[in-house]
RNA sequence: GCGCCCGUAGCUCAGUGGAUAGAGCGUCGGUCUCCGGAACCGAGUGCGUAGGUUCGAUUCCUACCGGGCGCACCA
C-alpha cells in the first residue's frame, strides 16, 4: 500500500470520526494542489457536503487538526473548501521511491477487470504506399496496444489487410496495360511504391479519357454527377476495370497470377514500412481470405426474419430504430458490400479469438459505419456487439492543404521518415559535442530520434480531434519534442552512471526536499495513477503529457542544484541519484508506453 | 436538410464541474567557472456569441455564428 493509499484510509477514518459519515478509501482523490507551498496532496471537500450537511469550508477545518496528527504529515491545513496536506519529506521520498527502486510501480488493473482485448489497426489497402494517416493509425494503434497490455490487459493486436477488390485492380490493369513487365527488381523501387504509382497512372488515364470524351460531349465547367455517372457507364478503362474484378472473383487464373506477384510486392514493402515504424502484429488477416464470410450471416439473418429483402431483390436490415434508412447488406445480384464482410469478420474474429473486448482503430470519417455495424450485430443476437469499440481518431491535414491521394497530394509515410532521419542526422552533425560515436551507432540513433520525433508529434494529439501536420515543426528537436524525452533520459542515464554511485543502495532519503526535488518526486507519485487512468480513457495523450512534464522536472531540477558533482555531501549525492535514477525509470516508461525507443546515449 | 465532432494565446495544442486556465513554437529579455545547452528562467496576449442549470461552468444544457466529417446496392 503506497503513502496516498494509507493517507485515504486515515482520511476515511477521520471523516468517520468527526461527521459520523461514510467515505470509503477508494473515492478518496489525491489532487496536487495549484501551488506548491500550498503543500503536497489536496482533498476538495465538495462531495461531503451533502452528507456532513456542512459547507465544504467547515469541514475542511474541521478535517484538518485530524489529519495533522496521522503519521507521514507533516502538515494538515485548510484553505477554503481544501484539505491541504504536506507530508514528511523523508517517508514520502522513501515511500515513493523505494516502488521505484527495483522496477515500476505495478499499476495493472486488479485481475477480475482484466480484459482479453483484440485490437485492430493500420488495416491498408494494397493498392498504393501507406502514407501520413497510416502513420497516425499505426502510431496510435500501437500506442494503445501498449497502453492496455501494461494496464494488465491480454491484447491481441490485428490487422486486416485489404488487397481485394476494384482499387486493387485498377493498379493491376494499369501495370498490364503500360507497366512493360516492371518490377521492383528491374525498376529499384520499393514495391508498395511501384505499384502506387500504376495506381496514380490509372487515376491519371482515367481522367485523361474523361476529359476526351467531355470534349466529345461538348460539356464544360465541373463536372456534375450525372455526367460523372454518364461518362463511366461508357468509359473503356471502366470497363476493363470491372471486367478484371469480376475474372478475379471467377478465380481467372491469370488475374489471380498477376494479382498475387503485385500484392507480394506491396506487402514486402509494407513489411519494410512496418519494420521501420517499429509496429509489429499479433494476427494479420487478408480480406481475400475472409471476403465472402458475411453472407452466410446474413442468410442466416433472413432466415430468422432479423433482416428482410427489398423490392429490388437485396437484402437489408431496417433501421427504423436507429432513425435511420434501410441498411443494404446483400445487393440485388447477390454480391457482398463493406458492411457485409465486416459482420463475418467480427463473428469470425469473435470465434476464433474469444475476445472479451474488441476496439477498432479507424478514422472518424468511419463513425456512422461502425455504429450501424455494432447495431446490427446486436440485432442478430451477439452480445458482444455491444463490447466493441469504434476508436475514432480525427483527419490528418497539411499545413499545405487537404490530402488527396488521388492526386499524389500526400506526404508518404516512407519519405517523412527517411526525411525525419536526414534532418536529425543534419542537427547531429551540426552539433559539436558528439562522443566517438561510430557510424552504425549514429545511423541507429538517427533512427530513433526520427521515429521519436513523428510518434510523439501525433500521440501527444487527442486522437479524436483532426491534426495539423506541420513538416517544419514535426522535424524540431527542441521543446515539447520525442527527441527532447530521449535527449532527457539519456542525460539522466549518464549521470547515474558517472557518479559511480549505487541508487539501489540509497536507503534513507532524509537530505532530500528543495522544490525541484519535491516537483519531481510528486511526478513519480501520481505516475501510476496517470498511466491507470490514461488506459481506462484509452487516451495514449495522456501518457505523452505526463512524460514530458516528468521530463522537464527532472530538467528544472538538473539546472537547479548539482545532482553529484561539486556536491559536498556525499550521502545528498548518492539520494540525488536515485532520485534521478527513479525519474529515469518513469521516464523509460513513458516512452515504452508510446513505442519510442529510449537510447542510452544520442 | 438531418446526425456526429470541433471553436482556448499570433500559430500548434493541454486542461475529471472546483483554488490564480497551462505548455511548445514564434517575439523580446535573461541564466550557467555547465555533472550532456537537443537545457533552464522571465515578459506578453486567451476560453466563438448569447442565455440557462449550479454554491461554483472552459467543462453540463439550449440557441446562434464559424469550421470539419458523415448520412451508397463505395471502401
Amino acid at each position: 500500500m503506497t503513502l496516498f493509499d494509507r493517507l485515504a484510509v486515515e482520511l476515511s477514518r477521520v471523516v468517520a470520526e468527526q461527521f459520523q459519515v461514510e467515505l470509503p478509501p477508494t473515492q478518496i482523490q489525491w489532487d496536487a494542489p495549484p501551488d506548491p507551498t500550498m503543500g503536497d496532496l489536496a482533498f476538495g471537500c465538495f462531495p461531503l457536503a451533502k452528507s456532513c450537511r456542512r459547507a465544504p469550508q467547515q469541514i475542511a477545518a474541521a478535517l484538518a487538526p485530524a489529519m495533522a496528527r496521522v503519521e507521514g504529515v507533516d502538515r494538515a491545513d485548510a484553505a477554503g473548501p481544501y484539505l491541504n496536506v504536506r507530508l514528511k519529506r523523508d517517508l514520502w521520498f522513501a515511500d515513493t521511491l523505494g516502488a521505484w527502486s527495483t522496477g515500476l510501480p505495478d499499476w495493472r488493473l486488479p485481475a477480475e477487470e482484466r480484459r482479453r482485448v483484440v485490437l485492430e489497426f493500420s488495416c491498408p489497402n494494397t493498392n498504393k504506399p501507406q502514407h501520413l494517416g497510416h502513420v497516425r493509425n499505426n502510431i496510435l494503434g500501437d500506442g494503445l496496444s501498449r497502453l492496455l497490455k501494461a494496464a494488465g490487459h491480454d491484447v491481441v493486436r490485428v490487422n486486416l489487410i485489404n488487397d481485394r477488390g476494384i482499387h486493387i485492380c485498377k493498379s493491376m490493369l494499369a501495370w498490364r496495360k503500360w507497366g512493360e513487365g516492371q518490377t521492383p527488381e528491374s525498376t529499384g523501387q520499393k514495391g508498395d511504391h511501384l505499384v502506387g504509382d500504376y495506381y496514380v497512372l490509372f487515376a491519371r488515364k482515367l481522367a485523361e479519357e474523361e476529359a476526351v470524351w467531355r470534349a466529345a460531349q461538348g460539356l464544360e465547367g465541373k463536372a456534375t454527377d450525372e455526367e460523372k455517372r454518364a461518362f463511366e457507364a461508357q468509359s473503356q478503362l471502366q470497363g476493363e476495370v470491372s471486367a478484371m474484378l469480376r475474372d478475379w472473383e471467377a478465380g481467372d487464373e491469370a488475374t489471380l497470377e498477376l494479382w498475387r506477384t503485385m500484392n507480394s510486392w506491396v506487402l514486402r514493402g509494407y513489411d519494410q514500412t512496418y519494420a521501420r515504424q517499429g509496429i509489429a502484429f499479433d494476427r494479420v488477416f487478408y480480406e481475400s481470405e475472409i471476403w465472402r464470410l458475411g453472407k452466410g450471416e446474413v442468410e442466416d439473418g433472413l432466415a430468422r426474419g432479423v433482416f428482410q429483402r427489398s423490392e429490388s431483390g437485396a437484402v437489408v436490415c431496417p433501421l427504423e430504430d436507429l432513425g435511420l434508412e434501410p441498411k443494404v447488406l446483400l445487393r440485388s445480384d447477390g454480391t457482398a458490400i463493406y458492411m457485409t464482410q465486416d459482420l463475418g469478420n467480427a463473428v469470425m474474429r469473435q470465434r476464433e479469438l474469444g475476445f472479451d473486448e474488441m476496439i477498432y482503430v479507424v478514422g472518424s470519417e468511419q463513425e456512422h459505419h461502425f455504429r450501424v455495424l455494432f447495431h446490427i450485430l446486436g440485432r442478430l443476437g451477439y452480445g458482444w456487439a455491444e463490447r466493441l469499440t469504434h476508436f475514432s481518431y480525427g483527419m490528418v491535414n497539411l499545413t499545405t492543404g487537404k490530402m488527396k491521394s488521388r492526386e499524389g497530394r500526400v506526404v508518404d509515410a516512407d519519405d517523412l521518415l527517411e526525411e525525419l532521419e536526414e534532418s536529425c542526422r543534419r542537427v547531429m552533425e551540426e552539433s559539436q559535442k558528439r562522443l566517438d560515436l561510430s557510424e552504425e551507432e549514429k545511423a541507429a540513433i538517427v533512427h530513433d530520434l526520427a521515429l521519436a520525433a513523428v510518434k510523439y508529434f501525433v500521440l501527444k494529439v487527442t486522437p479524436r480531434l483532426d491534426m495539423l501536420y506541420d513538416p517544419e515543426e514535426s522535424i524540431d528537436l527542441a521543446g515539447n519534442t520525442g527527441p527532447y524525452l530521449q535527449y532527457a533520459h539519456a542525460r539522466m542515464g549518464s549521470l547515474v552512471r558517472k557518479s559511480g554511485l549505487d541508487p539501489a543502495a540509497v536507503g534513507s532519503f532524509d537530505l532530500l526536499g528543495e522544490p525541484e526535488e519535491v516537483e519531481l518526486l510528486a511526478h513519480l507519485s501520481f505516475w501510476p495513477r496517470e498511466m491507470r487512468l490514461a488506459a481506462s480513457q484509452l487516451n495514449p495523450a495522456r501518457v505523452a503529457q505526463r512524460t514530458y512534464e516528468l521530463a522537464r522536472s527532472f530538467s528544472r531540477l538538473f539546472n537547479a542544484h548539482s545532482i553529484f558533482d561539486r556536491v559536498e555531501d556525499p550521502r545528498l549525492a548518492a539520494q540525488r541519484i536515485a532520485l534521478t535514477a527513479a525519474a529515469a525509470r518513469a521516464l523509460r516508461c513513458g516512452l515504452d508506453l508510446m513505442g519510442i525507443p529510449a537510447p542510452e546515449r544520442i
